[in-house]
DNA sequence: CTGAAAGCGCTTACAG
DNA sequence: CTGAAAGCGCTTACAG
């Protein structure tokens, strides 16, 4: 075997024309038994692998779809990742991660590549303050899913988390255990998905009557860490911290290492995102969970749709998150705070 | 504009012939300036976008790259197609990720389809037990390089932890503490590192004349975790146990949890791979920290040569591995446990 | 049911 | 320095 047979070697192998090979490879019904039988020996014999590329340059498509996320290190990226490359790669598509980094440019620069690569369509997290460009980045005659981060202007089909919920009971749940001071602390209000839990969060506080405490600490771990570390040496300090997102959650948790405050005697806390290491914390910290399964499975039933030119009846979709309530969130007993300090 | 402006459109704007528009596109210094300037105005107004599966049907390459993991959820496999992704981008190059699952059945036929998208090369973690199918199914005109799992038959350049001497390492600072009896829990002797990681552990023992006590606990958490518990309710338990990677580092925490053991006093642990929420931990939990960074850059290294056909002097690279100590490896005192039972 | 031929959108010798 | 033409390896009307 010399380099990588062709189509038209296949078709002298088996005696059959050029365009006989290519439909018993297509399932075209319309070739006699007998000679498909052949082909397909043939392309055994030679070991035969079809050249996708020239196949997409002629039919114009590629069977392939670009995923853009802002980071591939952040398991909730990952897991969403995951989840939608095994639903394509079941459907016969391959998939292309490009990855933002939180940079409008790149974005714009991953998005071209992406373009000229002919994928078939795209579904994006839109990056930090891109979502001005995305339109005009990705154009009107490119099927395109958003997750995770809408903005209201966003012209796609979306699937997100129902932030707004899933905010809301999470504070209830702080509520319920009669905290009466709750700080959210949240990466950035410039995100949609940060603003809906926003939302949710002073819904349930304002309903309560209690104090609600909107703190803006940053993208990264390394400024939430810092931003919360002075919240806990506020002497008026919140009795419960709930984090907006998981990165928050991580430099909430620094931060409670570094002041020595109990959990959840001292400072009770609950973390939007749900992760493996949450549970093997002492205590485990309370979370919610949210539908990354079915964020994927209508993401992807969305992008189908719109390859097969189907028409889409629900084109905003929300998920519904799931609390889930550990060691961090419990048997806080009101004032118990004061008493102690007395 | 209506659909996409093909370089034909863009000649016939700027009024030069298809041929010269391909070169200005391609940086060909034969055109003369002015018709240089007018191709670009051209493509500038068109809006153009190269179409890249023809260009690469013509070339006969893709700049496109295969990487082969076992799991994207695993966040060292994660970083290391991160580190990866960079480097490939930043040379022109994008990056198709398919995982395996550790099936070698859908290793073969991810492989496949790598190849049928005509990808120039190859950058494979080899999934359990497929390492004699790999080279068949990758084929020998098909740069490639093997990373992490190397196997001693391997025909492709390669890029590891010296892993042997990691272990190594890691076993002499269990053994400074005053360990005699320390577990090597491990997921399966069927892979190499893991092999590796054995020969370091039971040398370090050997010359110290102390107990090795070697442990297959399974690939998955769950199994680890249920193998460690047992493990720690044995009257005759180790004072140490060094977990050789990620996963079974996760089903030790588990374990220890369950167990009620106290970190380091009753147990002392050690983990292959670190990981953030390692230092999060009460107390924080001592890591060898594999060279992601340094794999990922050999390995493109390697990769890279071989695209451009250039020779590679040093095709085996093991990089060092880094021990960090934390609290769950610091002042064990001999006998103390048989002390505290009294 | 079968094959000859056109064409997908580029790149690349080649002749001028 | 420029353009006309061949060709990358397929798919797909089309005529038979």
């Amino acid at each position: 075997m010399r380099g990588k047979p062709t189509m038209n070697e296949v078709a002298r192998e088996a005696k059959v024309s050029l365009g006989t090979v290519s439909k018993v490879l297509n399932g075209d019904a319309t070739v006699a038994a007998e000679r498909r039988e052949r082909v397909l020996a043939a392309c055994d014999r030679l070991n035969y692998q079809r050249n996708q590329i020239a196949a997409s340059l002629r039919r114009r498509h590629t069977h392939t779809i670009g995923i853009i996320i802002p980071d591939i290190l952040n398991t909730f990226y990952a897991a969403l990742v995951e989840k939608l490359e095994n639903l394509a790669s079941a459907a016969g598509y391959t998939v292309i991660i490009v990855t933002t980094g939180e940079d409008p440019q790149r974005t714009q620069a991953r998005i071209g590549v992406l373009k000229q690569r002919q994928v078939d369509g795209m579904i994006v997290i839109p990056s930090l303050d891109s979502s001005g460009l995305l339109a005009t980045a990705v154009g009107d005659d490119m099927p395109c899913v958003i997750i995770d981060r809408i903005a209201a202007n966003d012209p796609y089909p979306s699937v997100a988390t129902d932030n707004v919920d899933a905010a809301y009971q999470g504070t209830r749940h702080l509520l319920s255990l009669g905290h009466r001071h709750i700080a959210l602390a949240v990466n950035t209000p410039r995100l949609w998905n940060t603003q809906e839990r926003i939302i949710g969060f002073e819904q349930a506080m304002r309903e309560a009557q209690a104090k609600a405490d909107l703190r803006i600490v940053g993208m990264t771990v390394e400024e939430a860490q810092l931003s919360i570390s002075s919240l806990f040496r506020e002497p008026d300090r919140p009795t419960a911290l709930f984090t907006a997102n998981n990165l928050v959650t991580l430099g909430a948790v620094r931060a409670q290492i570094d002041s020595g405050l109990k959990i959840p005697d001292e400072i009770s806390l609950l973390a939007f995102d749900d992760f493996e290491w949450l549970k093997l914390l002492q205590p485990a910290i309370s979370a919610i969970q949210q539908p990354v399964d079915q964020i994927a499975v209508e993401a992807w039933r969305l992008m189908f749709h719109q390859l097969s030119k189907r028409s889409i009846a629900a084109p905003h979709i929300r998920a519904a998150a799931q609390l889930i309530i550990r060691g961090s969130t419990v048997g806080y007993v009101g004032a118990g705070r004061k008493v102690v300090a007395l």
